[in-house]
Order: C-alpha cells, then structure tokens, then sequence
DNA sequence: GTAAAATTCTTTCCTTGTAAACTAAAAACT
DNA sequence: AGTTTTTAGTTTACAAGGAAAGAATTTTAC
C-alpha cells in the first residue's frame, strides 16, 4: 500500500525565475535525483531500503564473484562508502566476502541465501516504485528520458540479457 | 585551467550485468547525478563552490525577497538544510534575512552586494562547467534531455525570462 | 478574547557519503 | 633478490543532508 502523499514536483512555484538554472542539464539531473530519491524514501523507507544499498545487492546477485572495485565503478559509489556498505551486508548476513589465492588484495563478493532471498523479495519493490513514479511525462517521453540516459552514461546493452520486469 | 582526470562514466565497464536497473529512470537518474556532482567537484571543489549553494545563491539573486521556504521548494531542498546553508552564507556576509513586520514567522532573503559579486562571478564558472560536461550525447540529444528533465519535473518555461548563457 | 491548530523556520541528532591517510599484496625496476 | 611503485581495499575524520522535535508567530474555532 503505497502510501503517496508527496506532491509532485512543484517546481515552478510562484511566478519565481530560476535564471537560467532550469537550462542545465546538471541542475536538472540533480532536481531529479532529489526527487526520485524523495519519493522512493516517502514510500519505502520504513521497509529500511534505500536505492543504492537494494541497487549494489541486484548487481552482486546478477554478478557473482564481482569485485569490490568493479561493484563501485559500475554503481558509481565511492570505494570507502562501498566498504561501509558491504560491510552491513556481511552482518545482515547477506554477502560474503572472499579473497582470491590468486591476488590477495581482491575481495569478491558472493550472496549468501538470505541474500538472494531478500532481493528476491525486495527487487520487485523496488521496480514498482520505478514503474509507477509520478512524472510529467508520457509513457513515451519516459522511454526516450531512460534511452538518453544511458547513452549519456555510455551504458551499452549488455549484449547479453533482456530482461523482463519482475512485476 | 579545467583539470579534468575523471574518466568518463565508465558503466558498462567489463561485461557486467545491472540485472533491469540499468532500464528504470530512478537508477540512471542517480547515476547521472553522481556522475554530474563527481565531475563538478573534481572541477571546481577548490573554489569551495558546490553546485546546491551556488544555485541557491543564484535563485536568490533573481528572485530578492524570496522566502525560505519557497526557495527550498524550488530546489527540493529540506528546510533544515536549507537552514543550515543560509547561516553559512550569512556568515561569509552573502546573504541578508528579513523578518518582515506583517509576518514574523517568514524570513525573506537577499544578496547582499558582496553576495551579488559572489554570484555574478561564479554563476559562469557553473555554466561552463554544465555546458562542458562530457556525456555521450550529441548537442541535439542533450537539447531533448534537458526538455524531458523540465517536462519530468514539470518545470514551465517561467512566461517570463529567456536567459543567455553568461559564457 | 482565549485556547487549539496551523504555519514557518530552527535546532538537534543521526545517517549517508567523501577525501585523505593507511595497510596489505602484487608488479616493476635495478 | 631487494627496493620502489602501483593496485585494492579499509579506516578515520569530517562535511552534507534528512527526520523529528522545538520555538515563535499567526490563524481558526469557539
């Protein structure tokens, strides 16, 4: 029960100039982040998920073995805050660390059960938060806004998987 | 003299799989937002300038006698940090509060002149910063982010100023 | 006119996130 | 081989940001 009671981005307020703030595209981006951010916490933060902690637990659980510097890069997190974060994952008992014989210095992280169990359970969530975000903008509009992203960000398609929502 | 050592957002980095998070807004906005903060203070952290205060300044800059809590609304920022950030702009003798007689419970805020200058020297720095940003769209691909942005966060085209680039 | 409720901003406490220094291991150099 | 340099991750110390409670003022309800 998504409890909504968030306004809309209301942004535009009261006849006030944003000076040419609102034609950056870094401004705007930051707008949104603040926004998406808010309302994923509006509705799930008593469920004690955040974005980047599910977000790091789905790219372990697609990538089995990933690098503690690998996770970080892909996720855009700090390695410091990485650490932290894994950190909590171990004594949830979610992710279990490993150094390879091979090179010692590498920590690969693997989901435990419980790990997998709860992003099982979680991912879901978190896709219906995405999916059902309040927005300006057409369904449409929504796939260009998510096709520029991620050529903004390079991100290529994966090659591999096409995956299906886990509605 | 833009040093510029961060690479650009290296995501796909090595056949590694997001799991459907690399296709939901909410996760590539972040990351866009990382990537944009990241690029900025590795520019700019030294002129101590961060992207959220001098927005702020700039808002009020246009907008003199804009009330707190108006200002925090336009940049989704909670009034407590929003609080905290007028203190220190106070404090560098940037901005003035005002409690105006007919309610004094508001705060309405002004640059003060050297808060003005503040402004109208770095407010370029950030546009340069923004309309230099590498990404991996053409100029026409970004001119399309930067309307969907706007249209997500139903942002109106302010009736009033069409504002040039203080390039 | 007085008490309750709402509004606006501030303060306090806590969580998240960063940078810089540090530890440990592997690679490169001589 | 032994020393330096680089790489990978962690720790520490600090700054930024949010939630919740608090203070001051105005509005609403009787």
């Amino acid at each position: 029960m998504s409890v909504r009671k968030l306004p809309l981005p209301k942004a535009e307020n009261s006849g006030r100039d944003y000076g040419g703030l609102d034609q950056m595209s870094g401004f705007l981006i930051s707008m949104a982040q603040a926004y998406v951010f808010d309302l994923f916490h509006h509705d799930l933060a008593r469920h004690g998920l955040t974005p980047g902690r599910i977000s790091a637990l789905i790219v372990i659980y697609e990538n089995p073995g990933i690098r503690h510097g690998e996770l970080a890069d892909m996720l855009l997190i700090k390695p410091a805050q990485m650490s932290k974060m894994i950190k909590s994952f171990e004594q949830k008992g979610w992710v279990e660390r490993r150094r390879p014989r091979e090179d010692e210095r590498v920590v690969e992280l693997f989901l435990t059960i419980a790990g997998r169990v709860y992003v099982e359970k979680n991912r879901p969530i978190l896709t219906h938060n995405d999916a059902n975000r309040p927005s300006g903008l057409t369904a449409r509009e929504h796939q260009q806004l998510v096709r520029l992203l991620r050529k903004y960000l390079r991100i290529k398609n994966a090659g591999s998987t096409e995956r299906k929502k886990a509605g």
